[in-house]
DNA sequence: CCGGCGTGTCATTGA
DNA sequence: ACTCAATGACACGCC
């Protein structure tokens, strides 16, 4: 203090107000600071219980999603028989005795108010009463007694489960913004300032908008069915990637949003829900939603080449997350391959494709995926697309009624084909047009090659092309030409047919 | 499930 | 020796 005193004397700014360097008033602030701050804790205490009171008294309504009163609470009551849901209740009822409908509303909205501020997501779009619902998943459950235990009701409540996941993922809307979610997983930089490199499992699950659905966590905001095709997309910047979820809470919240009456349901005893919870505690990738009808794409069997010496691994889709766009699979590390071996990785493109245009109809129509998909680096320019944009360029609508596969087929193969080259060249960065390796003439050929310096895999690859298309031309003509064969020899025929008729009549005539 | 058909690709051959 | 077109044979997917 002394050292404070000189300094003060001679007017040396020290930045603040001398009184900071008094401690008496410090320890004073300190103090006010952590009753605050207890009061405030206090109050959050209060408000979740009167939350939970009021939960307590609600069902969701399977068919709307909306919570709606109990009907009759007393026959269960006279089931419930230990103390230890009717302890950890008693404070509940005393409450809803004291507080109406309206009462508890309002205090749940100046609740979420409360708390709007620390969302991440955009809650102010996001009805009050959804996001009163929100609060209700965030509320915890009391302990569930053993004896409200009953198989039947988990066994149902698994299916009402399995089906409620199915419907969801049978919305071709949300199938399309989870797959572009899975696309874009490979730049996650637009989610997360974080290291994407080190994106665990884990973190990925909170990219996830179905995860997001079903675990509105503390710092993130919730989205409901209702709104989420709509905040979904606005939302996803704002992904907060450093937050991780606890699995145990997601999986009871998940019981919860299916079914606020799983406190008096009973959650693990039986072998069916044992099972589902043991399921739910799992490290979720996103690829295990390719157990899923709807979510059957990139799945690993499909993607994991092992043949063409890239290493896909687990996680298909996420090959290399963090990396740069242009470093596809065909891309750098590939230098040095086979001819076979651009076959076998061109099959499994041509599996994954075939499957995510099933799987997904409308999003992925026809070759939209190539767009899409994250194993093509979309940053090279071609020619041919510079002159003619390529319709599988173009982003498809999701309320687009038109059918998958409506193509001619012929042209759709063509195209398919195409398209391969135009991957293969594309991955190695080659600079120029498939349409212009296989049609210009040898001396134009030869002449462009010259003006670019390429690496041994992209000159096989350049004069594979060109031996490729130059022949499947000369088939194409070839059996053309072998149709037209057939149809003279079989118009010769029909003429000496004639000829030999006409001469017979006339040696009979004779 | 089988067979026909269309198509792409490879290997071979001859110019 | 090399390129290229033609063609037989095969594989694959679709119907």
């Amino acid at each position: 203090m002394d050292l404070i005193d000189i300094l003060w004397k001679q007017d040396i700014d020290l930045g603040v107000g001398r009184e900071v360097f008094d401690y008496n008033q410090r320890q004073k602030e300190y103090e006010l600071e952590k009753q605050k701050k207890l009061e405030k804790e206090h109050q959050e205490q209060l408000l979740k219980e009167q939350e939970k009171a009021y939960y307590a008294h609600l069902a969701l309504d399977e068919e709307t999603g909306e919570f709606i009163p109990v009907q009759q609470p007393a026959p269960m009551e006279a089931v419930v028989d230990t103390q230890t849901v009717t302890d950890s209740l008693q404070g509940k009822s005393h409450l809803e005795q004291e507080l109406s409908f309206d009462e508890c509303l309002k205090m749940l909205t100046d609740t979420f108010q409360y708390e709007a501020p620390e969302m991440t997501f955009q809650t102010a779009m996001v009805p009050n009463t959804q996001i009163n619902n929100s609060q209700g998943f965030n509320a915890q459950q009391p302990p569930i007694p053993d004896s409200l235990q009953s198989t039947t009701l988990v066994t149902e409540l698994v299916q009402e489960i399995d089906q409620a996941w199915e419907e969801l993922l049978s919305i071709p809307e949300l199938q399309q913004c989870l797959n572009s979610h899975i696309d874009s997983f490979g730049d996650l930089s637009l989610y997360s300032n974080s290291d994407s490199m080190t994106e665990t499992s884990n973190d990925y699950i909170f990219h996830n908008p179905l995860l997001n659905l079903e675990k509105p966590a503390e710092d993130v905001a919730p989205v409901f069915p209702n709104d989420f095709i709509g905040s979904f997309d606005s939302n996803v910047p704002t992904v907060n990637t450093n937050s991780t979820i606890n699995i145990e809470s997601f999986c009871d919240d998940l019981f919860n949003l299916v079914d606020p009456k799983v406190t008096n349901v009973p959650l693990t005893t039986d072998s069916s829900g044992q099972s589902f919870t043991k399921l739910l505690n799992e490290p979720i990738d996103i690829t295990d939603f390719s157990s899923c009808k709807a979510f059957n794409v990139n799945s690993p069997t499909e993607c994991n080449d092992s043949d063409s010496g890239i290493s896909i691994n687990t996680s298909p889709c996420a090959t290399s997350p963090g990396q740069s766009m242009s470093s596809s699979i065909y891309g750098d590390q590939h230098y040095g391959y086979s001819d076979s071996e651009m076959e076998d990785m061109d099959s499994t493109i041509e599996t994954v494709q075939q499957n995510a245009a099933e799987k997904f109809p409308v999003p992925f129509a026809d070759d939209t995926i190539y767009a899409l998909s994250p194993l093509v680096p979309l940053d090279t320019c071609f020619d041919i697309e510079a002159q003619n944009p390529p319709e599988n360029e173009l982003p498809v609508k999701p309320d687009q009624s038109k059918a998958p596969f409506t193509k001619d087929k012929s042209i759709s193969r063509q195209e398919a084909r195409f398209s391969r080259d135009e991957q293969r060249a594309k991955a190695l960065k080659v600079p120029f047009s498939v349409d212009k390796i296989v049609n210009l003439p040898v001396d134009d050929f030869n002449a462009l090659m010259s003006k670019h310096q390429f690496n041994e895999a992209q000159l096989a690859l350049i004069r594979d092309i060109r031996r490729r298309g130059k022949n499947k031309v000369a088939a194409q003509n070839c059996r053309k030409r072998k149709m037209e064969n057939i149809v003279e020899l079989e118009s010769d025929l029909d003429k000496l047919k004639y000829e030999k008729e006409k001469l017979l009549a006339e040696k009979g005539g004779i």
